[in-house]
DNA sequence: ACGAAAATGATAGTAAAGCTATTATTTAAT
DNA sequence: ATTAAATAATAGCTTTACTATCATTTTCGT
């Protein structure tokens, strides 16, 4: 089964709905790439323009500012995220399996279909890691958060808080649990490739599996106990 | 009791030892007021300049750019909390107090002695919970890392975990629980305050309470499972 | 106390980033 | 076919990030 999805994503974040256009497209699919490629700080629309073979201006016109294009990239995965956890949380009832799955979805690639028009899920997965905070993490943060730009990272967030709830009614912090499982499962992700001695990945360990068996280890203590 | 705590900080960090003149001191300590004030993205040495009443150059002379001089508060940072946990650790053998110890030192404000010298502890942690990814989260980590510069965080990432190893020696992740600890700390301080759907804190909590029983909650449930 | 060396100040300048404006040209909608 | 909308081409402006030069002040060794 091979299918493409699209989201609609908050349109306070954008100038003109990138979605409705070929440039549109073109300009968030290449600056998931760039970013992937410079990382956020040394991206700039004047790089992107070149390798979207448009102008600044013309990028400016869908996007007010850099981050304003990160934040709809991160929109655009989460939503990603919780249509996956949807799809495959389907039909389940045992609770164990749910959990399971989610940290599964956390910590490991997503499905890339072949299609070359789609965004590049790797590079996506890897944006999300080391960039995501990036979107928050402002000074500005309540104001930008007053138009549900954060939404879809909240909805995702409730969602695993709903799984949780359902596993252990009792457990008091499903929400806090939920965003730790998020922001932790990016930031171990990260420290075992970059900073190994903030973990205890092992040169054997594939990363990903090291992350899924801590995360793993972490939520049924914490839910079981 | 009332002292003053210094550290010595790597020096690869800067180009001049801030430590060794007034006009270093004076570009650390109102550094940090001014990233508290506008965040890292809208500071600038421009900016710095003017409020140390000193010119762009000079500020150059000490730090190559901005990413260094907050790596070299961070590293302060670190270190200091550090010391503190040393402390307040001394002639403890009880693991419990020790943890219990460990996570009121993570989500709660620094002691501010009077001294007008010293660096505002309030806004150094709100520094650390708000900027502190930034250092890390860049194209560069890798070659950043050669040099040490992250060794005071992961050195008290190993001194968390020694204690989460003495309390339980079956536990098999215990840096990455550490380091978990540490950034979930920040950022469900972060979270509470800015996005608290992404929590379970209440109107009523007091933010640093509310971080304070999840991480308390979620540490002993884990090493007593 | 003196001269040398180091640190700072004053000033300038450059390249890139971040953003806006104008007009011409192309594309799409009715 | 006409009109509106989108894009390209170009220019320009402000700020950021950074380097260079040289004069002046401070510090330090003797």
């Amino acid at each position: 089964m091979d299918f493409q999805v699209t989201f609609k994503v908050n349109s306070s974040i954008y100038l003109r709905d990138p979605e409705a256009s070929e440039l549109g497209k073109q300009i968030v699919k290449q600056a998931i790439d760039l970013i992937y490629e410079l990382g956020f700080e040394h991206f700039t629309f004047k790089k992107l323009a070149i390798q979207v073979n448009t102008t600044e201006a013309s990028i400016y016109r869908y996007f007010e500012n850099k981050h304003r294009l990160l934040l709809y990239i991160l929109n655009w995965y989460w939503s990603y995220i919780e249509f996956l956890m949807g799809f495959k949380l389907q039909n389940l009832e045992n609770p164990v399996i749910k959990l399971q799955l989610i940290i599964d979805l956390l910590t490991h690639e997503l499905p890339q279909s072949s299609g070359g028009l789609e965004y590049n899920k790797k590079f996506l997965n890897r944006i999300a890691i080391a960039e995501s905070s990036k979107v928050y993490l402002v000074k500005e943060v309540s104001e930008i958060n007053k138009n549900e730009v954060f939404k879809p990272y909240k909805d995702l967030c409730a969602t695993i808080a709903a799984v949780i709830s359902d596993y252990n009614p009792t457990y008091k912090y499903p929400r806090s649990l939920s965003s730790t499982l998020i922001e932790t499962s990016h930031n171990q992700q990260y420290f075992s490739n970059y900073l190994p001695r903030l973990t205890d990945v092992t040169q054997t360990d594939s990363n990903k599996d090291f992350v899924h068996d801590f995360l793993s280890d972490f939520v049924f203590k914490i839910l079981d106990k």
